[in-house]
DNA sequence: TTCAGTAATTTGAACGATAAAATGGAACGA
DNA sequence: TCGTTCCATTTTATCGTTCAAATTACTGAA
């Protein structure tokens, strides 16, 4: 049996000196082995079931607790996840919020936790992961905001940095994702909006060439056709992000001498941009006008008596996403699998 | 001489096996001590510069990275602090994503990473806290959103967990903070608009009786107490954070005898109610009435053409309380400093 | 040339945990 | 009775780093 221990302070209870009491002072305390202690923690089918007792009666009365980077330096793994938080940019980005509050959710309920960084420049994300993984201070990445030439999965591959992402690539690279349909969700907001009876649309973008922007987009674009509607009666509008600008941009396009009834945009806050023009001009939203919204993001619920928008369902999101990283650290043999998960309309008042 | 080494492969350059080089594969390829490796990363005034040089070489031939779990182990410290992602209960919090990206940011410039995690009740999350730091997972903790009877800095104290918050706790316990003085910022709004001629107000906070919305009332109470405009000319209502009663109580003010021209409210989003109703009414904000928010966040610079509001300066709250957590962490010696900074006015189209 | 004093480097131990192998007993069948 | 199997537990080795102490190398003065 052993009996010597590094550590003990040879007092029973928690340490009023406020040294932490490790594994040692508890199996000297239960008497019984170090491993055991360990064993009790990690694979208790190992134990009798009075020895875990005994042992779980000293770890509670010392207030053991294990030490992470013992641990993590002796099984090299650390259940941590590195995440960028992305540049604020002045934009409001409810979705990435939400997102990376369910996600840190999620990795809790699978034992894993999730550290910030932040970053500039694509390289310096990239190099970021590649060092927090070399110093053995993560074990996995998420990242969200994939395009089309995303380096990231490939560079990722080859420092054999294992990750999950919010967003398809488009790449050929085969890598676990999950994404929200887009696509799907234009399509349902515009059917909702031709069963409304309106037939000239708007539909506006942003100038940011990227994918999301893309298949949102062709989702309008193929729901129209489908519909029968003129590409004359579609007017596709890139806003800028900068206030004024969008505002004039929006104007225009209420000039012209047939103006669209039906706004369908990339986020709740271009829709806030329309909606505010169309007040402007005595419109009636929800009656001469509908105006469709992206994200449901809080202020959709206040802005026009209540934004009709398309939410994603980010809590199936995050949930996959936990799952799929799960499946990729623990077992080695499974393959990557992409989620692709349907938006849903909200209807409210503007639409 | 040190020639032998537990991990190495025998192969100059980066293992192609995948396995990290170790702080003894530096030492080897650089002919000297595993001690005088650590002393060219950790104190290099004590080595020569040619011996840096060599070292440093060999680190980057071989592409070494120090592990961190390692260097935790026997440092006892983690470089990490943990903040509590604040649950999203659907409100639009964007002063608090700012806080979180400006703060990882200032972080990383003293060397610390943030770990996030989530909670529900107030001793969950203290509990989180002391798990996590008595896992040596963590060395100091931040938190926001304090309140007039918060347990928290009390309970850190006794649990010995360093900390730093955003918000004064207004307790006796002396602590290191960074606070906004929104008492100063509500008293500027009220200046401004007494400048611009206005005479009745109306402020509007929320039922949940923060410390927070009692100084910015405070800053308003004062400020027109102190210009002579009688009581019964401040209007003040409490909005529940639901779009359609928050519009019927502000509606109920706008259909008084004489109904408040100048309103200055808690957040943007409440503003944002307002200008709708004042909109409907077809009341010119800018020139009949006047509308102030608060926290300049993103819809800001959308709402109404231009919404006037109070900026909190997050930057300087972060960088301030990296500098605080840092003269703990580093100087045991130092003492527990508040700091206090104004908030500015963002003078915009509605006010 | 020697020696003290300092600078540079190395050695040995420790941080606190888990993996893998070894040990001791109980139960069992031959 | 003996060997075998199985279970519970202990022993030994190791993860990769830094600390503290010991050793060696260098410098300059006597």
């Amino acid at each position: 049996m052993l009996l010597e221990t590094k550590n003990s302070t040879g007092l029973l209870g928690v340490s009023p000196t406020g040294i932490a009491p490790t594994i040692d002072d508890v199996a000297l305390h239960a008497s019984v082995s170090r491993q055991t202690v360990s064993n009790v923690l990690n694979a208790p089918d190992r134990v009798r079931p009075e020895t875990i007792q005994r042992v779980r009666l000293s770890i509670d009365t010392l207030g053991y607790r294990v030490n992470r980077n013992a641990r993590n330096l002796r099984t090299g793994t650390s259940k941590v996840v590195a995440y960028r938080i992305p540049p604020l940019a002045g934009r409001l980005n409810s979705v990435m919020d939400t997102f990376l509050h369910e996600m840190t959710e999620a990795l809790e309920l699978i034992g894993y936790h999730v550290l910030l960084f932040t970053s500039d420049s694509a390289t310096g994300e990239i190099d970021t992961y590649r060092e927090l993984a070399a110093q053995s201070a993560i074990d996995a990445v998420i990242f969200a905001g994939t395009e089309r030439q995303d380096q990231r999965p490939e560079r990722l591959v080859a420092s054999r940095v294992p990750f999950v992402s919010f967003g398809r690539t488009w790449g050929s690279l085969n890598h676990s994702w999950v994404d929200v349909d887009g696509r799907a969700g234009t399509r349902t907001a515009i059917n909702h909006l031709l069963a409304s009876g309106h037939r000239r649309f708007a539909w506006l973008g942003s100038t940011t060439g990227s994918v999301v922007k893309d298949e949102r987009e062709l989702g309008v674009r193929e729901t129209l056709q489908a519909a029968g509607v003129p590409a004359a009666d579609l007017h596709v509008l890139n806003l800028v992000d900068e206030p004024n600008t969008d505002r004039r941009l929006v104007s225009a396009v209420l000039d012209l001498p047939n103006p669209p009834t039906a706004f369908v945009s990339m986020s709740d806050l271009q829709a806030l941009t329309v909606l505010s023009e169309l007040d402007s001009r005595s419109i009636v939203v929800g009656r001469d006008a509908a105006v469709v919204g992206f994200d449901d993001s809080p202020i959709a619920a206040y802005a026009g008596g209540g934004l009709t928008t398309i939410r994603q369902p980010i809590t199936t999101v995050t949930r996959e996403l936990a799952r799929l990283l799960k499946n990729q650290l623990t077992d080695p043999s499974s393959k990557p699998e992409g989620v692709l998960l349907e938006p849903e309309l909200i209807v409210r008042r503007t639409g």
